[in-house]
DNA sequence: TCATTAACACGGG
DNA sequence: CCCGTGTTAATGA
């Protein structure tokens, strides 16, 4: 689709529409598959990623170098990482990767500042946006300390869910676990659990929430 | 007690 | 057969 038009229908609400213009004029639209990493730990930031459509998600590291899921990017979020990074030249202290195929308008780091000054909307935007992700991050953080990890995983269902805005979820016990930092076996073990409770239902590769089957048709 | 690791059986694609 | 799933036994925190 033409970059005016999406932008247009996408974020006219958001912003004024001069600024919408300055997007379309130096923004660069890409569609990226599924899975795709789109920024490694200690990468330089060089363009701000602004989400049309599609899901990212956001991981951590810990000294071991594992990954922990940290939350999801959607549609009209932008990367908390990438605006402070690219106004100090600091490098990335996470990691993003593509969850579904996703649409991304990129705009490169020197407008930044130029338009924090000249739009009032691209100001709202940056900080509602910061705002949102902090507020998202002290979610994680409660839940990897205070919550156990049946109710961890629920979470994990529940924000796959409305994320993918579909009842059905595809994906393996091995993966969550990875990025809940648990064992599959323990993730089988609950999964069975909850399958017994009702709350979900399972097959290969799959799990669905009849909690949503009727909210999301 | 509860998580992790390794090992194994089952079964659907 | 391959791989995801469900379980168990051993071990450790």
């Amino acid at each position: 689709m033409e970059i005016t038009t999406l932008l247009q229908n996408e974020f006219a609400v958001e912003f004024e529409s001069a600024l919408i213009l300055e997007i379309a004029d130096c923004g660069e639209l890409r569609t990226i598959a599924p899975h795709t990493p789109m920024m490694e730990i200690g990468q330089e930031i060089s363009r701000i990623p602004l989400l049309v459509s599609g899901s990212i998600k956001i991981f951590t590291e810990d000294a071991s170098g594992d990954e922990l899921f940290l939350y999801y990017l959607e549609h009209g979020d932008t990367c908390a990482m990438t605006l402070k990074c690219c106004t100090g030249k600091k490098k990335s202290t996470i990691s993003a990767i593509t969850d579904e195929e996703t649409t991304i308008i990129f705009i490169p780091v020197q407008k930044m500042d130029e338009w924090m000054v000249k739009y009032v909307s691209w100001r709202n935007f940056v900080l509602d946006s910061h705002h949102s992700r902090m507020q998202e991050l002290l979610e994680a953080v409660d839940s990897l300390a205070f919550m156990n990890m049946e109710e961890r995983l629920k979470k994990y269902l529940h924000d796959k869910v409305l994320v993918s805005k579909s009842a059905e979820i595809q994906i393996t016990h091995a993966e969550i676990a990875r990025d809940l930092h648990s064992s599959r076996v323990v993730i089988s073990r609950l999964m069975k659990k909850l399958e017994n409770n009702g709350e979900v239902v399972q097959s290969r590769n799959k799990v669905s929430l009849p909690e949503y089957a009727q909210k999301l048709k």
